[in-house]
DNA sequence: CGACAGTTTCAGCATACGCTGAAATTAGTT
DNA sequence: AACTAATTTCAGCGTATGCTGAAACTGTCG
């Protein structure tokens, strides 16, 4: 009504449609979700989303592609003595999940991982650049990608539990008291001595 | 093609959109699993499916209905005695969802969580009969449901990585082994002391 | 045989989907 | 002022969706 045209600075557009978008696939998920619905949420022309975006997987992309310096503090936790590592990582990862808006990102990953490609090669990626980063990387590498993943385990778990599914005990006690009751748990698999009965190609000592 | 009119024993085209139905909700999940297709994928006249199910959801209540004994094995090995219950435990689910029929019924229940409220209701059920059964009854109810939530996480964690994404190790390894590893975690949330400094109503000793 | 309830088929309605193409408008450059 | 490139609007194509209604068929029982 107002008029065709340009409007306000570059990207303008594109960056509400991105909002709108984290916004319901991090609720409804990416396949209840709708490009007209997008843009009716960002209050913006229906015609704007595959400008910009070109499909819909293109927006799924943009809408992954995370802020600058998103997982820094993740990441510092693994610059930790090895003693208080586990705890650090524990509570980087809590700050990270505690935002709203980094939240938003990893719960559009999350729900999407099982219904587009794209999304499901971001998630590993985020495991190896957050977990698998943690780990000791004096140890055989055998041993290092299986505690990351036993760590990726009990992390994951924990936000299915507490910032996806919103079920039990552990999403509703405060932050800091999540990390007291789960640091033990990162640190056993970070340091502590695993069962030796390992199957074929397993054997750690 | 082959005539109008009843076929077979009574129920028999609606166990069959019933499995294909699974399957589907499964892999492709719910919001993108159609009628069409799954009346398709069943070898049945896409009109059958809203006959015997009504609704979408109805056909989705149908899928998350379990046989009978489902849950037994896990039920069981609450009533291990306290200092084996952990990894019996663990071995009770693992064995739950090595089991393609069973898994493919979580499986369902997990992709549609976020998306259909009944699915989200099986989930919660699933946990408080399954999970809160293996804590033992004589604590107090706080730290009752608090113990079952932490071992609810490892649960969680373990099958996201291993049945849902597949991704790490703990994806590959063999089930014993997963079990070998698990059980010490469990064992300690379902029975060693927690920390102490918890917050308000959650101190416990 | 004839009524009858239960089942299967089929046509289709109303709506929504992702995406395309072209026209209309703007802002910036010369 | 003329020209150009980028943006916004809008109409709509082709396809799919969940679901409905009625007709055609089957088997069972009187």
């Amino acid at each position: 009504m107002i008029g065709r045209g340009p409007r306000g600075e570059r990207g303008e557009q594109a960056a509400k449609i991105i909002a709108a978008a984290r916004r319901s696939f991090a609720t409804r998920g990416y396949a209840a979700t709708s490009l007209r619905s997008v843009a009716q949420d960002a209050g913006v022309d229906p015609g704007l989303v595959p400008y910009y975006f070109r499909t819909k997987t293109g927006l799924l992309e943009a809408v992954m592609q995370p802020p600058e310096a998103f997982g820094a503090a993740v990441a510092a936790a693994a610059e930790q003595p090895m003693d208080q590592r586990g705890r650090a990582f524990v509570q980087a990862t809590m700050s990270l999940w505690e935002d709203p808006a980094s939240a938003e990102i990893l719960r559009s990953i999350i729900l999407t991982a099982d219904q587009e490609p794209a999304a499901m090669h971001r998630l590993r990626q985020l495991f190896s650049e957050l977990v698998l980063a943690v780990v000791s990387h004096s140890l055989p590498d055998s041993e290092r990608t299986l505690r990351a993943s036993l760590i990726a385990t009990q992390i994951v778990g924990m936000v299915m539990n507490r910032y996806i599914w919103q079920v039990g005990d552990i999403a509703t006690l405060p932050a800091d008291t999540v990390t007291d009751l789960l640091a033990p748990t990162i640190q056993h698999y970070l340091a502590d001595p695993l069962p030796t009965k390992l199957g074929d190609g397993w054997r750690l000592s």
